[in-house]
DNA sequence: CGGTAACCGTCGATTTTGTAACTAACAAGC
DNA sequence: GCTTGTTAGTTACAAAATCGACGGTTACCG
């Protein structure tokens, strides 16, 4: 009988890495901040880019609108983000960070920097190799 | 002001890659069978080692002990798996396949593994590569 | 022994997430 | 202009994950 080794399985291996990661990301900007990912994700983006509606945060950050419109009223409450209505399309509010989404911000991103430099410091020369199979296997799946 | 590429980020990378080869691999058991991941997963874990009580299953698994419980009780009402009390230590139940059970599995497997030859072949020469760098990041992470 | 601590598995309550319906706004065809 | 269809974002509801506590059992230690 055909048997599986599921600890050898790459999509449970993936999905188990994936979560210790976020997990051991989280004291990055958890206990300083009290952000959870959603909300992490809406600030990195608007960070990134300015200015973004709703809709192209959660399609950049591959969120769905519902968690990108909970997310976003959680940062709102928090006066670390504003909206403000489209004058081309009423529909969508521009999102902005406020000063103090900024400084949130930049507080987090050198850590994050940080945080991450040291696991590719960990895999040495293999690290650009694990980060082209990444890209590799995003265009792959990305085609949905 | 220093700023973060989230599409380059190696934690949020890794989550999305994750969620999209989970969501493709839903194709392999999802529509035929009708399981959720968690009772994929314990039907997997038994089907590699026969017999297995519930706390085992979720240390192998990585699955929350509520999880387990759950998607136990989900199998055991299809008749996928039968539990009988350990004689060594009542609180625990051993957990095995019924022959319904082991026929999915035995439907599932081979699919599984070409689903995973299949991305593997995708990535041609860097396949090792990148499982080399997995079993590193993982590692890494299961320290905690 | 006897008592306390640790354990396995289950259950109920809370929180998070996804689905689907809805409002308000725009766009295209006639 | 009017109708029909599509879109951005919110809300209500349902499904799922997480957390805390419990009953019953075993292990530990005086």
């Amino acid at each position: 009988m055909t048997k599986l080794a599921l600890e050898e399985f790459l999509p449970y291996r993936l999905n188990r890495l994936s979560a210790s990661v976020s997990q051991a990301f989280r004291a990055v900007y958890g206990p300083h901040h009290d952000l959870t990912v959603p909300e992490w994700r809406v600030l990195a983006t608007l960070g990134q880019f300015e200015t973004m509606s709703a809709k192209e945060i959660g399609a950049h950050s591959a969120m769905h609108k519902t968690k990108v419109s909970r997310a976003v009223r959680a940062l709102e409450e928090r006066r670390w983000l504003t909206r403000r209505e489209s004058p081309d399309d009423r529909r969508e509010e521009i999102l902005r960070l406020t000063s103090l989404g900024r400084k949130t911000y930049a507080e987090i991103i050198p850590r994050a920097l940080a945080f991450e430099a040291r696991i590719l410091d960990t895999l040495g020369p293999d690290a650009g190799r694990l980060l082209a199979a990444l890209r590799h296997l995003e265009q792959t799946f990305d085609k949905h």
